[in-house]
DNA sequence: AAGTGGTCTAGACCACTCC
DNA sequence: GAGTGGTCTAGACCACTTA
């Protein structure tokens, strides 16, 4: 029902008409009342309803276009768009398409896996509280047969439902989680480490041997929804970006 | 005179009149030919001299605001930014800055210098030509007095004018480069290694410890201006960002 | 007090594309 | 053909800041 989706746009008053029209839209689609996909009433309609101008109600639309949050096209109209898969250089990635990109074959497999309260080794190195219900997972991922990426990573179950339903036999976390939760936040942290007797093991690399580390933390308002920790063998990745003095080119 | 910088603004009829007008007030300061905190002429000025409205010019210029080329101010008018000197992760980062930004004493010094055509491993790690015109230094960064970055760079002569009379005395090469050259490009790559003999022991650490390496390189309107190799050992650095799905936060 | 940018309107014409 | 967004105008009033 259009009717429902013009209602559902409210100002608060708040700075700019432009700008509230463009917040009130923008916290639709990041809480998720507006799924992708959806499509957002046209100019002429929130100009109507919200009684602005058509310049005004263009403006913020405008904007959120350019934040990536809604797709605009001629005669079909706006809608909700996707969230961008990959991300910058400290992307949320998936690591199967990394691999297949590079023409290699991919497999994975879950090491382990642990459902509740997180030991505590695992809620000291993820810097989460022990009365937390997470789920624990070690996943480590092949490249033409050999180990690419070791994965260490916990899932708050208040962040992602449909956690304890899922076994991951076909789609490992990462990606698991990029489609069935919704994130509004991330951290990075990328650093070099030697790989530790278990880890090395794992990877078939020696001891020692420098790694990539990069730790992944995402929230969605404020919930946290997962952090992993991604162990790279140094000698098998780089991270590469290209930007201009005043932005990505 | 405004005039002359008025008559400077030139548009060239391809796409939307608001586009011509900011590629081309981009162009006279990403050229060098308006250097930061020249005077931009008020949008009235700009309107008349281009012949659209008001709305068309405000447009051009708040996009240029927005992409931090200008700065804009109710009656003080409008005058072009200062290139950002950090920059997103993986900055074009002031070494100086950073330690200090910790609160330890900063020192550097420069270990070695050569001038002329570059030495067959040199260019071979950097990917130049053996017959450019480069400088090349190492310069030990220190931190409290301990080894804290250990830079590798090589200097495009015919990009950075006053190179052959700068010794580094008193600026550390990469900060000299903020100041005297422009940059248009920068290309970064990140990846673990382990610190070699020599490296090791400039660094103070083990042969074999694992370090980030960053590399970059920046060009100026496809002229190389700089590359630099940045090893780092791992347990004291971390890269660190903060994203949201659509955008940084 | 005056110059500057920030916002907004009411309307217009055009370009694209789906039906 | 008609609905949608893309662009543009000519004007207005306001907010801020400096002189």
């Amino acid at each position: 029902m259009t009717d429902s989706r013009l209602d559902a746009v409210k100002l608060d008053g708040a700075g700019p008409v432009y700008d509230q029209i463009r917040r009130a839209i923008r916290d639709l689609v990041v809480s998720g009342s507006w799924p992708p996909g959806t499509s957002v009433p046209p100019e002429h309609a929130l100009m109507e309803q919200l009684g602005a101008s058509r310049m005004t109600v263009h403006r913020a639309l405008v904007q959120l276009a350019r934040e990536g949050l809604i797709t605009r096209r001629r005669r079909s109209g706006t809608i909700v768009a996707s969230p961008p898969a990959s991300h910058a250089m400290f992307d949320i990635l998936s690591i199967p398409e990394e691999v297949r990109g590079l023409g290699q074959d991919y497999a994975y497999k879950v090491l382990s896996r642990s459902d509740g309260r997180p030991a505590p080794d695992v809620a000291e190195r993820f810097g989460i509280k022990r009365w937390e219900k997470v789920a624990h997972l070690v996943v480590l991922h092949r490249a033409d047969g050999k180990p690419h990426v070791l994965e260490e990573r916990i899932i708050h179950a208040a962040g992602a439902p449909g956690l304890e339903d899922e076994d991951f036999a076909v789609t490992p976390p990462g990606d698991w989680l990029l489609e069935h939760s919704l994130w509004s936040q991330a951290e990075h942290a990328i650093s070099a480490v030697g790989a530790g007797a278990a880890e090395a093991a794992l990877l078939e690399i020696t001891e020692g041997e420098p790694c990539l580390l990069v730790e992944r933390r995402t929230w969605n308002q404020s919930q946290p929804v997962t952090a992993v920790r991604l162990l790279h063998p140094g000698s098998r990745h780089r991270f590469v970006g290209r930007f201009g003095p005043y932005g990505r080119v």
